[in-house]
DNA sequence: GTCAATTCACCACAAATGTAGTGAACTGGA
DNA sequence: TCCAGTTCACTACATTTGTGGTGAATTGAC
């Protein structure tokens, strides 16, 4: 898989359809995406299109012969580098303040912190 | 203080050198970013300008008359809205996969363990 | 008082983003 | 076979962002 490139806001409500179901043709797409945000067909071809040109996704043809649409970078991939870049912006790169933010702004019930102090604990004999 | 306006990428590095000190010039601004970025003070003075105008700095002047620049909204605001917009655009507004994918991809200390486990027993009893 | 340096208001301009419209081409059903 | 709906390639257009240039006004040092 290619390096994740540069996906903005609405494009990734785009990816994630992909990713959640794919492949996809942009009719369907677009039926999935609008009670979210009401966007025209139109306006999803242009960011099916713009996805494609950045390596995002790849196409293909379905047995109609109409155009679908699937990942060509994983998502998981795509979460670190979006992360990365956010750490980088905000807490200078460093992921102690970033997880001390988190930490004390979010609601968490017993279980989550239970796990997540598990994950915290397996963090360290990587 | 007023609702955290967007800031962007290269607004953002002003803002830092303005939330480490102010109230200051802008070619002491530039000065201070130069290291780091190498912008012409033409530059500095076009973002500062767009800060100003979206209420994220304040302006006065100083003993000589020059104008100096101030942050206008608290550090800590700003990156509250930043890092909900994030969880919400990555992780769907959810505290806990966010929290996950930081504590499973960062290395940390075991200090910075310890202390991250205490801070989340803490958000518990909130 | 003059001149160089500083400060500023304004303008510039390309790339990226959000959000679509137009018009041609194709296709399945009456 | 002819038309309506679907698909697509292009185009459009306002905003935001990154990056900086021009030229006028001011001011401190001679």
């Amino acid at each position: 898989m290619p390096t994740p490139p540069d996906i903005s806001d609405s494009e990734w409500s785009v990816m994630e359809a992909l990713w959640e179901h794919a492949p996809q043709t942009a009719s369907e797409i677009t039926k999935i995406l609008r009670p979210a945000t009401h966007w025209a067909e139109n306006t999803v071809r242009t960011l099916l299109t713009r996805l494609v040109e950045k390596g995002a996704l790849k196409t293909a043809e379905n047995d109609s012969g109409t155009r679908t649409y699937a990942p060509a970078v994983k998502r998981e991939a795509c979460v670190r580098a979006e992360s990365e870049s956010f750490m980088q912006r905000i807490f200078g790169g460093a992921a102690k303040p970033l997880l001390v933010h988190f930490a004390q702004n979010s609601k968490l019930t017993a279980e989550e912190v239970k796990e997540l102090k598990k994950l915290l604990d397996q963090s360290l004999n990587k």
